[in-house]
DNA sequence: CGGTATCCGCTTAGATACTG
DNA sequence: CAGTATCTAAGCGGATACCG
């Protein structure tokens, strides 16, 4: 979801939650970023933890990340080349919120399935 | 961004964090939550704290929220209808995570306008 | 190795009209 | 009042091919 990446200077005050969202709800940033509070990571790094994303996606997504100023980019003038992902501060501070998404996501996740089961017992009377 | 609602249950274990996203990551979900964290409220309060949303994305966002759990519905049987939207507890168990989103949020904008402003410094080089 | 360019389908979401 | 139905546009994201 991008939401409009352009305006985040003009949303107004009340959907600051919104700006969250437009920052890490791509597709594949939050399995990026949580990757990359890992430590710095190469592209094909990247790639490989990541074995479904396709090239593109995955590039844009950075891109994106880099310009909401989360990842850097580093360029080795080498050939091969080789390009270095890592948090920035600004990504650094994401780290408290992922860890309380994920463990929300964990709860979340045992209570359907516990509800699921009340409801199979409350259906089949047992 | 919905990201296969359906598959919420067969996710690895590694995604818990894209599971809050395809819960709460429909364009007007953390407005309605938000809104819904100040107490009960009916379909019409929604729209007109939302004036923006068209009463099929308000419905359809409000199903959505229903079917993951965090949202009841109460119709009256009366006329003209009336249909009361509530939190669950499930719901209410976003509310941390909403509060620190609207926190980082709320950083994350001034964090931006310093960098653009120092970085207009920069260059002009005063 | 780490990308870009092009094409295309699917989903998301808006506008509008109608209904119990 | 609180919806549903239908049509449509935009954009997100996948597949593939090519490049420095």
């Amino acid at each position: 979801m991008r939401r409009e990446r352009e305006s985040v200077d003009a949303m107004a005050e009340w959907c600051n939650t919104e700006v969250v969202l437009s920052v890490v709800g791509g597709k594949w940033k939050l399995l990026i970023l949580r990757y990359l509070l890992l430590g710095t990571h190469r592209f094909g790094e990247l790639r490989q933890a990541m074995p479904t994303v396709t090239q593109r996606m995955l590039t844009r997504q950075l891109r994106e990340l880099e310009d909401d100023g989360l990842v850097s980019r580093t360029v080795y003038p080498e050939v091969p080349p080789r390009v270095e992902y890592a948090l920035t501060e600004a990504g650094e501070t994401l780290r408290d919120i992922i860890g309380q998404l994920d463990t929300w996501g964990s709860w979340y996740r045992r209570h359907r399935k516990a509800q699921a089961r009340d409801d199979g017992q409350a259906a089949t009377g047992t």
